[in-house]
DNA sequence: ACCTATTTATAAGT
DNA sequence: TACTTATAAATAGGT
């Protein structure tokens, strides 16, 4: 419903998904609350923004009663109906270690050591991935190694500005010492130590 | 939206009331998972009828990781005069979690999504492990391509005899048919078709 | 369940 | 962020 038709799947630009999340979150809000009037339902929504901000609505005085309602609904507690255990336990289990099983397979093959499974057009596929990974590592790799330079350059300019100033306050010391008569008149506004350092680097 | 304009307040017939709810059920749930896709948001949906029936949508796979995350963000008894408790999470689902959260930062960082925290030595041997998987990939990609040559040049040599073999037979029968004295004494020794054939390839 | 005129939601643009 | 508008989508009433 708009200018143009939309797939649904994960809106790539973030700008653009912000905003979309806010209009349909607010759709989705006035249609929770217009079923629950109209057809004297009790509705509880939960939303969560990708940043986590909640967004939430109830039909009811308060989301706790639906939600109650909804434990009692979905199993667990014929037994102890005023003790809630945490709902289908062991399917969370047995999902999150399908999930880790699927991510351990991921990882697998990103290293290519589970290819037999896939046709030559997934090996393609899964080769341009491989390769723009491997360009964001050598991407990465050289805006480090750039870094590094410029930090060596701008502590060889430190350290030449070091030496530098030793060097004079070297002299400086030496012509004090043999005058032998104390600190001349010129020698306040000549001090090379009173010369600004460069700062010491950040890091 | 329809045939006309209805007011948001109880429908009052009934049997209208049941099926604009459940048109509308219907559209609620999609807008909430079409939500949840296209902003990569969290969504939960819990909806009872006014017969008390359930139907319950939730982005994750499961409802009580976001009634849980509720009731961290507006505190669980604040808003619950049952002093209902949410779902605690058990060690083993929290284990669990945490592994998944190692696998998938592993798998992004295998793509090159997530980099910021590697030294320069680690993203050298990140690569040389990306280049190794890559090797696999190209090698398994060769093998599958060299399969697929092989398999063609048998498949064209086949052809090449049963082309052969269907010319033949038919000369035999021309033969036949010119001699009009049915079948040579020397036919049978000398029938094309009952050379033996190659055998069909597998797969 | 299906149909379709109409209302509503909203994508893209400002 | 709020407004506009063309268009897609939902759905009210009917079959």
């Amino acid at each position: 419903m708009g200018r143009g038709k939309i797939e649904v799947k994960k809106i790539q630009d973030k700008k653009n998904r912000v905003v979309t999340f806010c209009k349909r979150r607010s759709g989705l809000m006035k249609k929770a609350q217009e079923l629950s009037v109209l057809c004297d339902a009790q509705v509880g929504l939960i939303i969560f923004s990708q940043t986590g901000k909640l967004s939430h609505f109830s039909s009811s005085r308060d989301m706790g009663e639906i939600i109650q309602t909804y434990y009692e609904c979905v199993g667990c507690c014929s037994e102890s109906p005023h003790k809630f255990q945490p709902p289908y336990k062991s399917e969370e289990v047995a999902r999150l270690m399908q999930k880790i099983h699927v991510e351990e397979k991921m990882v697998r093959t990103l290293m290519g050591e589970e290819l037999s499974s896939l046709s030559l057009s997934d090996l393609d596929q899964l080769e341009c991935q491989v390769q723009l990974g491997m360009n964001r590592i050598r991407m990465r790799k050289n805006q480090l190694v750039e870094d590094l330079q410029r930090r060596g350059n701008e502590l060889q300019r430190d350290n030449d500005a070091l030496h530098k100033m030793i060097f004079e306050g070297g002299r400086y010391v030496e012509r004090i010492v043999k005058n032998k008569c104390g600190i001349p008149s010129t020698a306040v506004a000549t001090n090379p130590w009173q010369q600004n350092f460069m700062q010491p680097l950040q890091g």
